[in-house]
Parts: C-alpha cells; sequence; structure tokens
DNA sequence: TTATTATAACGCAATATTACGATTAAAACT
DNA sequence: AGTTTTAATCGTAATATTGCGTTATAATAA
C-alpha cells in the first residue's frame, strides 16, 4: 500500500520515524552538514552545492522545512536558510536518548 | 523517478541516510525499542507486539537485518532476534558525530 | 517598464515502500 | 509419515518518494 500506520503506534515511535525520515536521504543530510559547516544562514546558491537540479532541490528543502530542523526567511531575491536551533536540539535529544541505550544481552545466541 | 542518486554523495553522507531510512518507520522503531527494553533475544512472537500482519513484521525485520543493527538466529521452530551490540553502538556514533555541531549562527535574520 | 535573477510550485514519469493474503520451508511434535 | 508452529518469500495493490522540465512569482536591475 505505501501507506504507514502511524496510528497504531505510539507518538513517539512516529516522531522518531519523522525526524529520522527527514534524514534518510544523502541530499539532505548534505544541505544539513553545508548549513552546520558555515555555521551561517545560507542566502543564496545552495543549488550550486548539490547535483540535483534546482527543482529536487527545492523539495528537498520543502521536506526539512515541514519538520521544522529549517527555515527559510525571504531576503531580497533570494532565501535566506538556516537550521532550526531549537528543532535541532530537540530532534538530537531525540536519538540521543534512544540510543542512550545499552544493549545488554544475557543470551547466548548472541 | 524514485530513484536516489547516491553515486553523487559522499559516502558518509549516503551511510547516514542509510541508517536514518532504517529508523524512519514507527514499526521498525518499535522493534528497536522492544528488543531494547528486553535486554535479551527475543525468540518468538514479535508479531505479536505489533499492529501489523506477520509478513509485514517479517518485511521490516529483514530491513533491519539489511543495515546490520540486528540479527536473527535460528533456535528450533523460532527465530532468536537481538539488536547486533557492535552495529548499534557505531550506528549511535553516527548520529552523535552530525549532532555534536552547534548551530551557531551569526547572521541577524535566524 | 522591461529584463533578469532566484526560488517556489505544478505536473509528470519512474522507482520505492508499505501492507497483507497466500504459499513455502524447516523444525518439532504426535 | 502427518501435523503443528514459526517465520521467510511471493505476488499484488496502493501509496510515497525522487527527480526534473516547466511554469509561476517576486524582488532587483537596467
Amino acid at each position: 500500500m505505501g501507506v504507514t500506520k502511524t496510528q497504531n503506534f505510539t507518538e513517539g515511535q512516529n516522531q522518531i520515524a519523522a525526524y529520522a525520515k527527514a534524514l534518510a536521504h544523502p541530499a539532505r543530510v548534505a544541505i544539513l552538514q553545508y548549513l552546520l559547516k558555515k555555521q551561517t544562514c545560507i542566502c543564496g546558491d545552495l543549488v550550486g552545492e548539490l547535483p540535483l537540479a534546482q527543482a529536487t532541490v527545492s523539495q528537498h528543502l520543502k521536506e526539512l522545512k515541514a519538520v521544522g530542523l529549517i527555515t527559510g526567511t525571504v531576503e531580497g531575491t533570494s532565501v535566506c536558510y538556516c537550521i532550526d536551533k531549537h528543532k535541532w536540539e530537540e530532534v538530537r535529544d531525540v536519538f540521543f536518548n534512544i540510543f542512550s541505550s545499552n544493549v545488554e544481552c544475557q543470551d547466548s545466541c548472541c
């Protein structure tokens, strides 16, 4: 079907899945890494940084905006992209939380 | 097209995307959380824990196995599922690494 | 005003993902 | 041998995602 049965899982599980999905494409990872590296807003040619057409980049930006990880404020002709610090830390904490569990299996089969 | 142009991105970017994709579905998150909570192998009814049909659960397990996050060893009639400690820590480190970057934007637009 | 530039939105084609019924396979009983 | 249990695989349908050409849109420049 291609449709996820979100209603049968907890809010937390759906949230982790949604955040993970935002990172589940190399182009979106590249966008975030670029914004992190620059430590500033990118007002302008983010398209030139990626091996994809403008329309495709715009779509990935839209998805990152949809989960709230980045913001895009209009600055004259161009748009200023920024990582949303608050959301970034929220997503970080969600991942830190699940990965803080230690894997300690006592069984012989592992 | 639905096909990701992985060859145009770095290995690191593709790796993060692949790991994120493994977590990008609430059922797979639920499976991992359950295995983490139990702190042991689950030999048996993992299907009963999820609101999905057996075939669907099996498919999600297959994806988690494909990225190496879990292992499944046959134990008689049933299969013993376990989180792969080594891989788990590797994935954790990959996420910790990207999220360790601080967001420090000096621009006025943010 | 008109051209230019930058980016978003629309629409299409191709591929991927999700879900599940049905089937198959393998081990453990009886 | 036949039955039961458990889980993988197959086949199919529906929806989602990816990518891009094209078309708006909006601000600046000439």
